[in-house]
DNA sequence: GCTATCCGATAGTGGAACTATCTAGGATGG
DNA sequence: CCATCCTAGATAGTTCCACTATCGGATAGC
């Protein structure tokens, strides 16, 4: 197919998958002549999830780039696209390190060791724990953090249905696609629920008559 | 104090504090000579607040504005408040309407009426779900929606454990304040969570020789 | 009086994700 | 074989967002 057909499949505009072919997120179509290429359903998978990734996910497109490039590489070890996916939606904030984040790592890993989970707490994931512990102390909030045992076991659970959807996946390539996507939009899912949660939680503590 | 002091406080450049009261996101300091205001530890809190929910929480101002100015009315219900801070976080991703968001919203409604849960699939935290499961067919990863139960259930163990937080609060600003961290820090500590469970469920599955 | 700081206003910056335009060439129906 | 539409590749421009810089006065505190 030529780059029309694709754009009107996937619903990303020609300009804007020209632009995604230039950015290194997917790989240019087969050239068929100096000014003519073919692009395949590959072409339009991986669009696909590029727009997925992007509009649910909200990863930057150069964090796309990265899990993509990670995916594609068949030495890289499973292991890794894990934790590429996991950074990649780590936020990356900046600021003093300072005590504070030296106290909330230690949080860490007294959670991680109650808990008995075999990661580090320097673990991507980890700091991204640590970063979280610190805004609700700076904000006032240290008591949230009350929750943590209670949140952990939820994300224990969730955990364990992300890899049973792993694992029933044969193929390398769908397995590390399964992982990026459990990944990425079920991290969305899940934030939906949540909030859905909260919704049926609130009405059943406060009444039906806090909604008039 | 002053907005210097302010500033090293909190650690917001003074340009950055100005552009804040002048987006309406922090109120202005109150003056005491026409060029020279002072600032209370309400700014500091407040500024603490919007950046913890900038940096992350990952709001946009905007939102951001949005939040405190629903948390500030006090005419506003409690409900509206949970509601503008869930809504705040929605994304809002536009797209061609089409059948598959139907047909999502379907599957939503299916959802709640199994797990008896009191709220509307057209609340912003059903049409979130719903654009997940939009998003995951279209990435060709229809199959991951089997996990909807598992992650509701999760969801309904944070939600219960987020309301007993807030539940503890009594002063009305105390309380509308935690619900807007709860819900925007919480959805962050349970993603961080999420992705030290990963490492600790697929090194339990795939043992540790998988990390060399 | 002197220097550091401040107020308020206006304008500029840098990154992200596109979007527009242009040239030169190819595809295809009649 | 020609008119019309599509395409590749290149460059430049746009929009939004979250700041950041600078300026012309005025004030604080010694």
């Amino acid at each position: 197919m030529r780059i029309g057909e694709l754009s009107r499949r996937s619903g990303v505009p020609v300009p804007t998958i020209k632009f995604y072919v230039r950015e290194g997120l997917l790989p240019a179509g087969r050239l068929t002549s100096p000014n003519q290429a073919s692009y395949d359903d590959g072409h339009e998978r991986r669009l696909r999830l590029i727009r997925a990734l992007l509009d649910v996910g909200g990863l930057p497109l150069a964090a796309i780039g990265e899990v993509l490039r990670v995916m594609e590489d068949p030495e890289q070890p499973l292991f890794d696209v894990l934790g590429a996916a996991a950074k990649s939606i780590a936020p990356s904030r900046g600021g003093d390190p300072g005590s504070e984040l030296e106290d909330a790592r230690e949080d860490v890993a007294e959670l991680l060791k109650r808990k008995g989970w075999l990661c580090e707490a320097g673990s991507p994931g980890g700091e991204s724990l640590a970063e979280v512990l610190v805004a609700l102390r700076r904000a006032g909030h240290g008591s949230f953090v009350e929750l943590l045992d209670d949140y952990a076991a939820a994300a224990e659970e969730v955990a364990r249905a992300d890899l049973d959807y792993v694992g029933r996946r044969v193929a390398r390539e769908d397995l590390v696609e399964g992982v990026v996507v459990g990944t990425v939009l079920g991290e969305a899912m899940f934030a939906a629920l949540r909030r859905l949660a909260h919704v049926d939680a609130s009405a059943r503590a406060f009444g039906e008559e806090a909604r008039g």
